[in-house]
Formats: C-alpha cells, structure tokens, sequence
RNA sequence: GCGAUCAUAGCUCAAUCGGUAGAGCACCGGACUGUGGCUCCGGGGGUUAGCGGUUCAAGCCCGCUUGAUCGCCCCA
C-alpha cells in the first residue's frame, strides 16, 4: 500500500455519475455563447511564467504564493496557467488579432491551476468558463457580458447569484485614489493586521478585501474609490448602471469589491451566490474591464473586458438541485440463446449506426443476468432475441418501466419504429 | 503558509477494558432452464491509509508520513 500512486492533491476525476452534470453546464454554457457569437479559444495550460508575473501582478496572493511555476530542460520558467485572460490576451498578440477584425469575442472552458489549501469548491485544479471582449472601450461590452452570465445561469437554470459591482477608475483617477487610501490607513497604521501594514506598502486595494474585524471596520470609513473617480470613468459607470437598469439586471454596488488581479481598470464585478454547498467559497464568477493590459504585454492599445466562471462552483451547486442529468439507452439486446448471438450483433451494430443508443451485454450469459443488466442500464425497452425471434422476424420489445409489450419487424425498419415510440431518444 | 478534526470492505458505519475484524447497502450467483425490479438463500471481497514504536497481545495507546474535512488567508 505504501506504493500506491494516488492522484495529485488538490485534483479530482470526474466520473461517470457526476461527469453528466458537467456536460450540463459546458453544453448550456456553448448554447449561450453561440447566441452571443463569441468564439472557443484552447491556448495551451502552461505558459512563459512571465506572463502571468505581468500581468495579473507580481504583488498578488495568485502570482506571490499560488502559481505552479517549474522549469524545463530548455531551462525556461513555465507556469501551469492561474488563469484564463492572460493567455488569451497573449495569443490575441501574437496572432495580431487587432490587425483582422476590430471587435474580438472569445470564451474559454478548461482547467487553471493554483497551489491553494484546498477546502469546498476550492482545488488546485479547477475549471472556468470564460469570455474575453477585446476592442470595445464603450460601456456595452460589460452590460453585454453580464448579461451573457444572466442568461448563462438561467438556462442552468441557476438562481440566486447576486451581482455586485464596482468601478475601479483607470490611470487617471486610481492613482489619486490610492494616495487618498494609503495616506488614511497610514494615519490608522498601529490598528490594522499584520497583513494590512504589509499591503499597505505593497497592495493597499486589497486592504478593502481583508477580512480582519478591525480592518474591516477602518475600511468601511475609508474613502471610497466611487468617491474619487475622475468624470470619464464616473460617466462610464453610470452608464454601465443605466443600461443594467434597462436590461432589468439587478445589481449591487460595493466599493469594496477590487479583486486579487492588477490589470482590471474601470468596472469590475463578481457574482455571489450565499449558500450552505460552497461553504466560504461564494464567488462563483468575477471579471472587469482591463484596457492597459493588452498595450502593457506588448500588443496594441485597444480596451477589453472579461469574466470567469468557476465551474466547480456552479456544478456544486447544481448538485443541489437533485436534478437527474443521467443518459439512458433507448434499447437493451438481450439474447437467449446461443444461436442468436451474432444476430444480436448485427442488429445493435445496424441500430447504432442510424443513431439509437443501444446497451447489450458483450459477455452474454444466462437470460437472468442479462434482464438484470438490462434494468441496471435503464433502458426504456429491452429486446430479447432468441430462436423464435430470428425464425419469425419479429420480436416483442419490453417497457421496463411497464406495460404491455409492443411488438416490432426485425428489418431494416426497426430503427424508425424505435424512433417513433420514442421520438425525444 | 498557520491552526483544528478525522482516516475500518466499492459506499455508509459497528467492533465493550488493548484479546480471533462485522453489519447494511452495492456487486456476483441461485431459488425461477425464454424475461429485470420484490422476497429468500449463498458467494467474492480487508496488510483496519502507510511506516515505525510500546505491549504476551494494537483497528484501539504513542510518533512520523500521506490523504480528507473545516477555520484563517485568498479566490473560481
């Protein structure tokens, strides 16, 4: 046992029984996205570590203590990816996107990696969904993408979620707000955690974040940052305001919400959902506007947006629901004797082929067993196919659920007679 | 990174004072020889997470390791 190779802490398998959910909420997600007309991206999960150093931010928890930095035999620093919008906006670059098309629209579903403790809904292997909208400066593009996520939710459908949100100010008025703030908590130093004196130097944003009763105190009397914007970036959040109002997305503002990420400028947002299944972990989405960070990792200047969503969350959730997302066969082949056998073959390799999901056990067995499995697969019919059956050409197709048996031709036909007793299988 | 709790069959859990590891569920088979579920009967399953220590004797006591759960931190 002392030998035994486990997985990698911190990283699940998804198996069938759960798997089913997954696709529920990948399948919805793909759905919504269409509709919006935003395109799939798959960037590669490891990336030049300097790219996530730049630009989510070297004084961050996600790029100080969570990344899964290694080197390889070229002797490059590699990063496992933390998350999903540094990438893509690295291959936005390199691909000289900007030079194609003015409006980019892209999502992303897979894995991100980050060395946390883990704890529910919290691993160091977990999935998002995401979008990136780069080249739209205007207001829209967030309301937009909010409303990508509404509509995502619904369809789960998923209640509940709760939108907060915030405007960060850009390089005009955040510098300014960040003097006013620091210069504050200065006069309050003595008072604040251990953290907090550290941030103060290094993050002092992310003291609106600390969860230290006092801190949290001092910070509520803090100035905030809704208060310093400059008239661009007020102008810029009343719209985004106004036309939530108008799409009836209903919002909450909270100044204190500026995520653990330094590249978003202007609004930045998260969606909450309070409930028992995540335990602490109740963000289950944030995202925001980030217009320097393409210009700062070397592209062209052009203003964007993004979210991500925590699909471990959101299947958390769902759990909850106790809905069934299980497949189940439309046919289970059962044979009954051994000559039937490779009629049976052929019959479930014909049916397959015009699309019926059929089950039947490869190893045969007795009639009993074969029942057995028929009903553990939870067919909606079972076939069973003896000497009579091939003699006569038709067979009697049981409901395992009940009822009376209904009989059917062994031709070429059986497919749409399947079809037609079961028009949604 | 810090702190707390926990680890027995595939799953949920028993096992008295330290004295031969058990049940339910699940799985497989039979009763019922071409018809599943219900009932009854039987069967396979365990280095008690791993390593070491104390003891005549350890699932139980002690240490370490690994893993899980929760809180802090932080986030998806």
């Amino acid at each position: 046992m002392s030998q035994k190779i486990t997985g990698v802490k911190g990283m699940n398998d998804l198996l069938p029984g759960e798997i089913e959910i997954w696709h529920h909420v990948e399948r919805q997600a793909r759905e919504t996205f269409r509709r919006f007309g935003y395109q799939e991206i798959r960037t590669p999960i490891v990336e030049d570590t300097a790219l996530f150093v730049r630009s989510v931010g070297e004084a961050t928890d996600m790029v100080g203590k969570e990344m899964y930095t290694f080197r390889d035999k070229g002797d490059r620093s590699l990063t496992l990816r933390p998350e999903g919008t540094a990438p893509a906006v690295r291959a936005y670059i390199e691909h000289a996107i900007a030079q194609k098309e003015p409006v980019t629209h892209w999502f992303y579903i897979g894995p991100m990696f980050r060395y946390e403790r883990m704890k529910t809904g919290r691993y160091r292997q977990f999935w998002q969904i995401g979008a990136e909208a780069i080249g739209v400066k205007e207001p829209a593009q967030e309301v937009e993408l909010i409303d990508l996520v509404r509509q995502f939710l619904e369809s789960l459908p998923l209640s509940g979620v709760m939108l907060n949100l915030n405007s960060l100010g850009d390089d005009q008025c955040r510098p300014k707000y960040i003097e006013a703030l620091v210069g504050y908590f200065r006069a309050h130093e003595a008072e604040l955690c251990a953290d907090c004196r550290d941030r103060l130097n290094r993050n002092p944003l992310r003291i609106l974040d600390c969860k230290n009763e006092r801190c949290q105190q001092l910070a509520a009397a803090s100035p905030s940052v809704l208060d310093s914007l400059c008239d661009p970036c007020r102008a810029h959040f009343d719209e985004v305001k106004r036309q939530l109002e108008l799409l009836e997305i209903r919002y909450v503002v909270n100044p204190r919400i500026v995520r653990g990420i330094d590249y978003y400028t202007r609004t930045a947002f998260e969606f909450v959902a309070e409930h028992p299944a995540l335990g602490t972990a109740s963000t289950v989405g944030g995202g925001g506007r980030y217009d320097k960070l393409v210009k700062e990792l070397g592209g062209p200047d052009v203003p964007a947006v993004g979210f991500g969503l925590g699909l471990d969350r959101l299947v958390l959730l769902l759990k909850e629901s106790g809905r069934s997302f299980a497949t189940h066969p439309l046919l289970f082949v059962a044979t009954a004797e051994e000559g039937a056998r490779d009629h049976a073959l052929k019959l479930v390799s014909n049916l397959r082929r015009k699309g019926i999901a059929v089950e039947t056990d490869p190893r045969g067995g007795s009639l009993k067993s074969q029942m057995k499995r028929a009903d553990k697969s939870a067919a909606t019919y079972t076939l069973v196919l003896g000497g009579n059956e091939v003699q006569t050409g038709t067979a009697k197709l049981k409901p395992m659920a009940g009822g009376e048996p209904v009989t059917v031709t062994l031709d070429d036909t059986l497919a749409d007679q399947l079809k037609k007793l079961s028009p949604d299988a």
